[in-house]
DNA sequence: GAATTAATAAAACGAACGTTCAATTAATTC
DNA sequence: GAATTAATTGAACGTTCGTTTTATTAATTC
């Protein structure tokens, strides 16, 4: 056999995609064969590489595709010039908002792009630690304004940042949707202890 | 050949141990194999089978290691009852203080034993999960007696333990000894964030 | 409806994997 | 110093891996 009745690219490539990210998160990346990918989606294992020349591109390509989303995320989310919102406070509640609910709504990608980095090479490892980065600047940005206007106590912005990008993200590796609490009251939680953990909790 | 002059036991097992770590915490589980860590020993593949019987109980090995020797470094630093650090703020000081230490000490086994679950059969997984519980509820005691003596605000104590377990173990993804933090800066910064965060700023 | 392009199957490649087994030598025991 | 035990080598086993090549069929174009 061949081509396949009703077969077409476009979603054989979100199949794989979709597949791949379920499966990697839960084996691991080199735990995953492209054997099992394969099977998994309904396919042979040669039509994966029509898409994703290297196993190697296939997960560059999903963690990319995950950081590029997160930004996106956060420039339709965060408060426009003028609103009530903008304010240090106000867009540091909205960030931590919108992170979690991201994170959680992308369990599997998120678990993909923290935990596989290293199965990277050195060149698509730098390009995705740069759009990381730029994720994170946005973060140092709203805690060195609001150190500046005197409404954070904060002692070292960059490493603040980091503790709360970790204390946020980590919500993924406890949170169950089955468990007692709500994600309304998950998030909730976590922008409270922010807040005190800036010093704005006044 | 065969044995080899000045071979032992005890020292072979420990090399492999600190190369698998090393080996583990750089390539990821999956990704380094017996061959290559044999290599980094000095010794062939076969000489691997005589310490550890399979891959897998080699890395269950090393994660027992590590959970049991952080729960006895925290048995040695908690504060002695009567002692005057034996309140909920300073039990919590010396929770994180030593935490925050015994991970910058031992970066490699901390990543194996937080990357690498995934490869464990579900009996293995269960006892390091049951050991790693065993030592978060020794931090969800002290935040409920802080809580409970009012010196504490908390939301919920079970989601409070973890974002501090988060927040305070996340330190070893980006603090580098040779950046401009010292080792006690960063433990101080910790200790601050966490106290903020429990409302314990006072 | 013929020609072209897109999508896949089927089979195979060499390399690397975890692990086992038998042989061999060093260290220890008595 | 002979017998025993501990430590390791060298070679091999069957399996699985990522990937490539070639052939084949469906969909599209003209």
């Amino acid at each position: 056999m061949a081509r396949t009745t009703g077969s077409d690219g476009e979603k054989t490539e979100a199949a794989i995609r979709e597949a791949a990210l379920a499966l990697i998160a839960r084996l691991g990346f080199e735990a995953m064969s492209m054997r099992q990918l394969a099977a998994q989606v309904g396919v042979q294992p040669a039509a994966l590489y029509r898409y994703f020349p290297t196993k190697e591109e296939l997960l560059h390509a999903l963690m990319r595709d995950h950081m590029e989303h997160l930004i996106a995320s956060w420039g339709e989310a965060r408060p426009a010039y003028g609103s009530n919102q903008e304010t240090p406070a106000g867009r540091l509640a909205t960030f931590v908002e919108n992170h979690i609910r991201f994170h959680l709504a992308r369990r599997d990608a998120t678990h993909v792009s923290n935990l596989e980095l290293r199965s990277l090479s050195e060149e698509r490892l730098n390009h995705i630690l740069a759009l990381r980065s730029q994720y994170e600047s946005e973060l140092r940005a709203i805690l060195a304004d609001g150190q500046r206007a005197g409404v954070f106590r904060i002692d070292d912005v960059a490493l603040t940042a980091m503790a709360i990008i970790q204390m946020i993200t980590g919500v993924i590796v406890w949170f169950r949707p089955e468990l007692r609490l709500s994600e309304d009251e998950v998030a909730a939680n976590y922008h409270n202890m922010t807040m005190r953990l800036v010093g704005a909790d006044a």
